[in-house]
DNA sequence: GCGCGTGTCAGGGGTTTTCCCGACACCCGG
DNA sequence: CCGGGTGTCGGGAAAACCCCTGACACGCGC
């Protein structure tokens, strides 16, 4: 059994895919099989070619990394998912594994590293880009329970929207939704949240990461 | 004069510069002449090298690209700046050229454009992305003439507590100050930047990493 | 099948924020 | 020594936001 491990890259950003992808053909032991510019696109392909391995971008269109990862552990297991994603902060890389991504790497991360943690997450062991992951594995058995399904989409939309800085009224445009929705959303989100002025809000975006995921493409 | 163009990649992002790095160097007409991980490294080693394009990111350590396009721009003219980023809003590509850039291609785009955006700013003609040029050509014209600081660190304060979504109330009281001196600044920051929606401002400042790196602590 | 959470919308009114004018003093360079 | 950029502040009006009350439909779980 000494195939080629099969890679699926899913990232919106072409260049960066075909970076990824001359990086990888260049590995006697990794092949590409398929690329992808945004979740949806990602899981029919892995549906379709049952990769190794997925290396799989947070921030895309019409379907973010998140979701995408979520399904692939539910529905394609064999898939191993290697997170590369442009933040670096700690907790969320813990969240990450906790939903199920085998790897985590930064894109800070030098080129080998990368190349190393596709070969450690295709032996279904975990790698976590080691420039911060000092203090995560440790903590890493004190998971938080699922509390992260505390704001639905919908709300995260609009909280993302809102941190943006765009007006309540812009936000409805944005989602094609009356202003009053939108008000009935953020007076849940402050309930639900606990945090009642404007820059804690924007600050749990930034620290929950819905400011640079939650895409809306609309 | 048949040498091949010489390229500097200046990004954080270690991976995507080493794609970056394997895609031009597969260029016959093309070499890379160097790398830096952020605006300072990019600065001496343009200086050094005197490449004639580089591909500048513009969130980075130590000092962002957009500080560094200014250097660029000042310091070493004959280098043309072509900049990269992952956002793609038309009015922040306006501030960019009105900057002295040459070019502006998101990281969305295809490899192909980026090496067509390589060769025609190493003419010295300008390149912007054309899936969100249409209207930024035009309205380039009558841009404001390029000052050199275009923002004062009391500004770049300002802006980055706004951006994280503080009223112009809780900006004065940070930062010590009369809420009319803070709108003051406000109005200032709109016109220089030509950005006028809040969101826009917001944008700007995560991109230019102003909303990260701005420390205010006072 | 009855809640509960979600998604959607509305009215109204008080409060806050933002926006657009103007003003003055300082420093620095041509 | 004068003009431009900056730092500082005001007044007043328009816009946005906040809050509360209410409404209805849908899906999902127990």
């Amino acid at each position: 059994m000494n195939a080629r491990t099969q890679v699926l890259l899913a990232d919106d950003h072409a260049i960066l895919r075909a970076g990824l992808a001359m990086l990888v053909r260049a590995q006697p032991d990794l092949e590409v099989v398929g690329e992808a510019a945004d979740g949806i696109e990602a899981l029919e392909k892995i549906r379709k070619t049952k990769p190794d391995v997925v290396i799989l971008d947070l921030t895309m269109p019409r379907m973010n990394g998140f979701d995408a990862l979520r399904e692939i552990v539910r529905d394609i297991p064999q898939t191993k998912v290697l997170v590369l994603t442009m933040h670096d902060d700690p907790a969320y890389g813990r969240s990450l594994l906790a939903a199920g991504a085998l790897g985590y790497v930064t894109k800070k991360a030098a080129d080998r590293e990368l190349l190393t943690a596709i070969r450690t997450v295709r032996e279904g062991r975990q790698f976590v880009d080691v420039t911060q992951a000092e203090d995560m594995l440790p903590k890493f058995a004190a998971r938080l329970p699922a509390s992260r399904e505390l704001l639905s989409q919908r709300e995260r939309q609009v909280l993302a929207l809102l941190a943006r800085g765009h007006t309540h009224q812009e936000v409805a445009d944005r989602l094609t939704l009356s202003i009053k929705t939108v008000e009935t959303y953020l007076s849940r989100l402050t309930r639900k949240l606990g945090l009642h002025r404007r820059a804690e809000l924007v600050r749990y975006a930034l620290e929950t990461g819905i400011l640079e995921r939650e895409i809306v493409t609309e």
